[in-house]
DNA sequence: TCCCCGTAGGGAACCGGTTCCAGGACAAAG
DNA sequence: CTTTGTCCTGGAACCGGTTCCCTACGGGGA
């Protein structure tokens, strides 16, 4: 209610006095700013953040944009993105754009327009082609996690190397006929699919292992990984010795179906995920770590770098995954 | 970048117009209007939200409130807002306020108290005395989504009534002796396990088994409900023939401590939850069905309903939970 | 003694919209 | 022909801050 006028006349000076005694900047007495401060405090006085806005340009908020918030990894991103900007006192507009809806249409076409924001966080968004231009308009600093991008920041694993690392382990504990889970191609994972499956390709194909190369199609979810394990695993005949789950959700949903189908794990099937997700410890799942939580500190602290000097070249930070060896995983069954 | 003024002048008519021309109000000619419109279009012209906001006193963005997002309830009832929002053309703050953080005690202090929203939307917010004054002094409407309030709006599902039902339809298959595995009394879940609790109280009291009630204490989430299951069918002697799980989360950890100890679901133990989790259908898990979804839908057209007229009286929305028989619950096995 | 500079503070413009109020045009009613 | 009412439009105030520019004062150096 009260406005900066009326802790101006409380204290006894103008207007200007008063913000530049609040703000700090500019020339004021300590006794004045003193005078400032405990009429503002009295009154109760919060700044309108629509003025603020409008007379500096800066909004004290940032935009995040995802597909998701059920999901653990995005679940944790967002929470380690609102801690970050909590501290410094920032706001966090939230805009859920699930792919092929009209809400994501209208989220770029009108919201985004809107720029209510000072910069804006993209967490696992593959944007098409239309989507990307209408990004690269908003002439607002824009920082990516997950996926990649040439045109903005980004902060993620190394799905590569992730992947790769979870097979090799699987390799090194004699498995060969290794199956890897994941996505199918041209969901909006896109990008963190195909990078998994080329590491887990890769490290096969290192090994020698190209003839054992196998990609079973699943949804990036719980009830997905158990769905296509159980199709996997019920061909009896043909039932690989270990799994790649593209994430640890599709893993423990495998290890749920492979119980279910009176297979044990790890002694007649190995399984390794990658994420480290909230249920890993709990299913004993060997996975490869990643800590999205951090990844979204971070990218508030590279698209703050942005925001305070717009010249700042665009940054990509790629965080090595950590092996967790639990017991969802064994050395192979000598085979029969 | 191009403002109303420019509009305006491309136009050929006053900004006055140009506004009234765009927002629809007051009187302009169709031939102006549509001179007006084609003007902003071509120039690309987008409102500024702090401008509007401060003209109008109306920010067009709704806060919302949870103490957490990374859960399957909380981060469904945030989707269901958002949708709500999106097609109305509404923006979403949110404020992740963990209880006992000083984050929690910042958002009460600061971010609350600059108003930048028009109404608010506490999800299982459980505030104590202190956050609850400072909630009134924010003289915006609020709806709270879980739990209960004297002073704002409600949405939610009737808790006792669900767990009640769930006890009951345990009772009907012969168990009697049945345990409530649920939160600590002091949580910041207090009131819906208060509730809960004294559904399945009334339920068992009904029934004439006082002398079964059983009550263990488990943190509110999967591995909690794992852990707190373990426990209890730790000590093989005084096994329960059933369980209700304070929501879906407990329940299917009960289900996987049950079975990581060998114990047969539903044949040794029966276990039923409360929310239709994402999981309980992969698991089989009978359970009396919320659709937090909903509830974030339907608070958001309780609350733009008070911010159109302030008057309002407060509403309570108290939505029945259905029973959703699956296979995780059976006759009780007859008595050794 | 004069001038310059650092400090302090006030007036007013400005950010970008909305809305009140006044005024003009024109048609219908008296 | 005047009055009244409806429709349309522009000027200007206003929302609540920030910031530019100008004035004033006191002290130190030339």
């Amino acid at each position: 209610m009260a406005g900066i006028a009326d802790v101006a006349a409380r204290a006894g000076v103008s207007k200007a006095t008063a913000s530049r005694a609040l703000s700090g900047v500019g020339y004021v007495s300590e006794a004045t700013k003193g005078r400032v401060r405990r009429a503002a405090e009295e009154l109760g006085y919060v700044p309108s953040a629509g003025a603020v806005g409008l007379a500096t340009g800066r909004t004290q908020n940032i935009g995040v944009v995802m597909p998701y918030v059920n999901r653990w990894f995005f679940a944790e991103v967002l929470e380690g993105i609102q801690q970050a900007l909590l501290e410094r006192g920032l706001d966090l507009t939230l805009y859920d754009a699930k792919p092929g809806t009209t809400g994501r249409a209208r989220i770029f076409n009108d919201f985004l327009a809107r720029k209510r924001f000072d910069g804006l966080i993209a967490v696992g968004l593959e944007p098409v082609d239309r989507e990307l231009e209408l990004l690269t308009r908003i002439d607002r600093p824009i920082v990516s996690v997950v996926g990649s991008s040439e045109l903005t920041s980004v902060v993620a694993v190394d799905d590569d190397y992730a992947a790769c690392r979870a097979t090799e382990h699987l390799i090194a504990l004699g498995h060969r006929d290794i199956v890897f889970v994941g996505g199918a191609p041209r969901s909006h994972w896109a990008h963190v699919d195909q990078q998994r499956l080329a590491g887990y390709q890769r490290a096969m194909h290192d090994a020698g292992l190209s003839e054992y190369v196998r990609h079973a199609h699943s949804e990036v979810s719980l009830p997905g990984g158990y769905g296509a394990a159980a199709d996997l695993l019920g061909d009896t005949r043909n039932r690989p010795t270990a799994i790649v789950g593209v994430c640890d959700e599709v893993a423990i949903g495998a290890m749920i179906a492979a119980r279910r189908l009176a297979m044990q794990v790890p002694g007649d099937l190995s399984v390794v995920g990658i994420d480290d997700h909230e249920f890993a410890e709990m299913f004993a799942l060997t996975t490869l770590q990643q800590i999205p939580r951090e990844q979204g500190r971070s990218a508030v602290e590279v698209l703050l770098a942005e925001i305070a000097d717009p010249e700042r070249e665009r940054t990509e930070l790629r965080m090595p995954a950590r092996l967790i060896v639990r017991s969802s995983t064994a050395p192979v069954r000598s085979p029969a």
